[in-house]
DNA sequence: TGGCTTATTTTGACACTGTCAAGATTATTG
DNA sequence: CAATAATCTTGACAGTGTCAAAATAAGCCA
């Protein structure tokens, strides 16, 4: 572990990875600078840019690995047959993703990538699989129940929005309950499941 | 307007916060630094702490502002009896106030003040009877069609968190298919209408 | 009016940030 | 072994929020 101090540091590339992501859960994203993890990373300030195009560039890294955890949470949960009580602890799941990292959750949706800087060709590709896996899987769990004229991808988008924007009320800090978010959760996917037929 | 320059600018706090919507509608809410709105008032640097205690006391003055339109509208919309039609003229119109200022919706919903900073009381009041406001109509353009063990409560939170979600998609940078969006939100209204009993 | 208090505004400074350019050092390859 | 490439460092620049101390103007009371 802590070898003498060489010049060439033999592993900066994923210390930096690895050391980012503690920084972002104990600083938050603001608190990420690339500066504190060169410091860090026992490196000089500069060193990183050898690594990562510019903080962009480092963040979208980051980004990408947690959308691949998300992804694999997804087809995890999502799986075999569909049921009310399935697609409720999917949710749940999803919730605890988001709270239990939450300055990572930021980083995926937030708009420092998406908006403020541009996410990767890599980010991209991984995010938008990661929402056509819960698309098609949700799909095949409500396969044959949903009403007539109601396109699937269409109820994915919607009932996906409810949970982010459920993530993002109490990420933000906006509410601050998590009993609160945890009955309205429960109140969504009972509203939707009502709209269905029975099987 | 432009008078000789004047020691006593005599109107800047209100002059500060006209310039600090514009700037957040040009520049964004990073582009919007405290540096920048001096300068556009004609003021030195640290001129506009004597109006604001920092940036924080600044921003969450706008979003007020901001939450003061939004529960007027809220108002403007949600009154008389209800209809799938004027709830989904609500949604669209909400669609549209959070798309036309996006900033301003960041800025009202966002962490910049809800996480990183911190909400000024006044803020916290005009944001919370925002919401109770939008509780209390849609409780009553509903009444009677909920189902069962249903809080009227929980639906307007589930409902909220539902187009929140959507702007948010919208806002940073996720979706950028308007259209998309519009049909998702009937999606939406149409799932939770469909889970109504009939009047 | 004059003098005192208070409200505004300014200049200077500090610690941070991301990132570029140029040089130093090590690893790799022909 | 020499040349090239990869990696890392130091120095610098422009930008940020904000504090302290000094300058200026306005308001108020005699």
């Amino acid at each position: 572990m802590s070898r003498p101090a060489r010049y060439h540091h033999g592993d900066l590339h994923s210390t930096l990875l690895r050391e980012a992501n503690r920084l972002l859960d104990e600083d938050g994203i603001d608190g990420l600078s690339l500066r504190k993890l060169a410091e860090r990373a026992g490196v000089s300030r500069t060193a990183p840019y050898h690594h990562f195009r510019d903080k962009n560039a480092l963040l979208c890294a980051l980004a990408t690995q947690a959308f691949n955890q998300l992804d694999e949470m997804i087809g995890r949960q999502l799986q075999g047959e569909g049921s009310k009580e399935r697609i409720q602890h999917f949710v749940r799941e999803y919730l605890r993703f988001a709270t239990e990292h939450p300055e990572q959750y930021e980083l995926m949706f937030g708009r420092t990538i998406w908006k403020s800087g541009q996410p990767t060709e890599e980010l991209k590709a991984v995010a938008y699989r990661s929402f056509r896996n819960y698309a098609e899987r949700l799909g095949s769990q409500l396969q044959g129940r949903l009403p007539a004229n109601t396109d699937p991808l269409r109820v994915a988008q919607a009932s996906w929005a409810t949970v982010h924007g459920l993530c993002r009320l109490l990420i933000d800090g906006i509410y601050v309950n998590r009993e609160d978010i945890e009955a309205v959760s429960e109140q969504s996917v009972a509203l939707i499941m009502a709209a269905l037929s029975r099987p």
